[in-house]
RNA sequence: GACUGAUUAGCUCAGCAGGUAGAGCAUCUGCCUUUUAAGCAGAGGGUCCGGAGUUCGAGCCUCCGAUCAGUCACCA
């Protein structure tokens, strides 16, 4: 294993704690009794005594030692108060190990300690912890990135996104702030919960691992199941099993869940993402607009307080209502064209008089889609309902009451993207088995999208499935929009990344069975030689100059190998 | 997948017409009992992403490759 300098500094460390009798990772608990923020909040000048005998832990994020008095900030889940050591309060006895080797030598920034003492103020003004006596409870033997801050001003921020999203641990640790995203994120759910819940509908679990992967129109991951030797794929919704439940008798069921879709990652795309989806009987699409109106302006004041809502350089309004526009009219205002009643012939006509790319796979719902989305989408930046899709794009949405070539369906448009999609459930099962099999003609024609065919959930249907809507959100989308970030990635702690590329290395023993003397070895490393392999490949008496060149330039003072040693080392 | 840019010390980043690398923080050694991006004095630390080429000489130029980022394309 290759330790940088101050990994090794830190190991020492570790190894001198032990010898001095201190456990680095103790077993028992530590008992606190305040967090930073209660002590900055509770401080009062004329009651110091209010916080005497306090007692808190967290990690320590930046020291400064002026010999026989130091400072040192002290950071816990709520932030971060400043920790003043006085070497003869630390050791009130004879023997001073405890602050000029313990503290000073042998603890780092990063270490996690417990601290006892008592609230003040320094002459600087800043209300901080006198510590009496304190207790390391687990020792960082890995530098933590250091940043810091005056001003307001960040300095050496730890910033590259690679290394934020692949070390979140560390994001979090050095960038607070993170932290508020991730418990908005939270809030956000619990905000839709509790409104869930207040209408008595029932959260509810459905299979993940799928034999059909059915809801919606994308790629599935496919896997294996070894003992019924068939495949399997993770759900890419969960539609046709919550359906399935509102078919068994329940009025209401949600359920939060983990979607996975085998397509591309960007900015607003990872395989894995969360979705609510929700079903109530005896509703239709214009409840559920009401509903969904409710449930976003309910979540942007838990959030927010209010229902103004920065991002970028807009501001987002979610005061309902939202305007509710037919997607012929949305099409008609920005395009100009009036698709009602248009084949897809003149469908493609209108593409390409649009300049819309198109291919032949593609059915009358889909160009209406393609239009909709490259034309109307993105002038869509407040809160908009778009209403009533064309049938060929919806295979599970009821016919619309007035218009056949219609579904009851809407699509919630905000910041040009669509959040939310909802319809008046098809409960008609003759009428589904029929989608479903336009979706099979749509596969049979090249659209690797289209729905597969699920005969149970079929069979359901025809036992019966009351008037239903159902509405489903991608939670990601949402938190990206009430908490301001662009990058779904900054909304999940651990988005999908490419595995790490991690370069092999053999273990030094490796290298010494071959008869390379150990010094050597650190020599070979240190030349860029982490595999036998790679060594074994070398000319030998290219590596034999190499290395005699190393031993000269960094003076390592050791005996040269013969050109024969090299060779038989590697032969 | 395409284009553009990046990759140099543990971290954040400089570097020049091509002449064997610099700063701040961090680390180490001293000094300092209310400091705060603490300070002062000193020290160590680098296959300059990898490979090939041009050159007397490459962190820098050329080519190939890797990784990351942004934009676009694909995709809900």
């Amino acid at each position: 294993m290759h330790l940088s300098e101050q990994e090794i500094v830190r190991r020492k460390s570790l190894q001198a704690l032990r010898e001095l009798g201190v456990n680095p990772y103790p077993e028992a608990g530590y008992e606190t009794n305040v967090t930073s923020d209660e002590i900055l909040s509770r401080f009062d000048d004329d009651k110091p005594e209010a916080l005497k005998s306090i007692s808190l832990a967290g990690r320590i994020m930046s020291r400064r030692i002026m010999g026989n008095a130091s400072f040192a900030e002290l950071q816990d889940k709520a932030g971060r108060i400043q920790l003043y050591f006085r070497r003869d309060d630390i050791c009130p006895g004879e023997d001073k190990t405890k602050y000029n080797q313990i503290f000073k030598k042998y603890l780092d920034i990063g270490d996690i300690i417990g601290i006892k003492g008592y609230a003040f103020r320094t002459k600087m003004g800043e209300i901080s912890v006198h510590v009496e006596d304190y207790t390391i409870l687990s020792k960082a033997i890995r530098p933590l990135p250091i940043v810091k801050e005056k001003d307001g001003k960040t300095y050496d921020a730890f910033t590259d996104p690679d290394q934020r999203y692949r070390q979140r641990y560390v994001d979090l640790v050095v960038n607070p702030q993170i932290k508020d995203v991730f418990t908005k994120r939270t809030k956000l759910i619990n905000t839709m919960r509790d409104m869930f819940n207040e209408h008595g509908y029932l959260e509810v679990e459905t299979p993940i691992l799928q034999a059909i992967p059915g809801g919606a129109a994308a790629r599935p991951f496919a896997t294996h199941h070894n003992s019924l030797n068939m495949p399997m794929y993770l759900r890419i919704a969960n539609e046709l099993y919550l359906k399935r439940l509102i078919v068994g008798g329940f009025d209401g069921v949600y359920e939060f869940s983990k979607d996975f879709r085998n397509e591309g990652m960007d900015r607003t795309h990872n395989p894995e993402f969360t979705v609510m989806e929700i079903y109530v009987a005896y509703k239709d699409y214009h409840w559920m607009m009401d509903f969904t109106e409710e449930m976003i302006e309910r979540v942007a004041i838990a959030l927010h307080g209010k229902t103004l809502v920065q991002l970028g350089d807009k501001e987002i309004e979610f005061k309902r209502p939202y305007p509710r526009i037919t997607m012929t009219d949305a099409i008609k205002t920005h395009t100009g064209y009036d698709i009602t009643g248009k084949s897809e012939d003149e469908l493609r006509e209108i593409c390409k008089a649009l300049d819309i790319e198109i291919d032949p796979s593609m059915g009358k719902g889909k160009l209406i889609d393609e239009i909709f989305g490259e034309k109307c989408e993105p002038h869509y930046i407040q809160p908009t309902f778009i209403i009533d899709y064309p049938k060929e794009m919806s295979p599970l949405t009821k016919k619309h009451r007035d218009n056949p070539d219609l579904t009851e369906r809407f699509e919630l448009m905000v910041n040009g993207k669509e959040l939310a999609n909802a319809y008046t459930e098809l409960n008609d099962p003759i009428d589904q088995r029929e989608r479903f099999e336009e979706q099979l003609k749509l596969s049979q024609k090249g659209d690797d999208e289209a729905m597969f065919i699920d005969q149970d959930f079929l069979r359901a249907l025809e036992y019966g499935m009351p008037p239903t809507a159902g509405m489903g959100i991608g939670i990601d989308r949402l938190a990206m929009l009430m908490t301001n970030n662009p990058s779904i990635q900054d909304v999940l702690f651990f988005p999908q990344m490419k595995p790490e590329a991690k370069p092999k290395v053999d273990e030094k023993s490796d290298f010494v069975a071959l008869g390379i003397p150990e010094e050597w070895v650190d020599v070979i490393f240190k030349a860029g030689f982490t595999e036998i392999d790679a060594l074994k490949a070398e000319n030998p008496n290219k590596l034999h100059q190499t290395l005699c060149g190393m031993n000269k330039k960094h003076k390592l003072g050791l005996k040269n190998p013969t050109q024969d040693d090299v060779k038989d080392w590697i032969g």
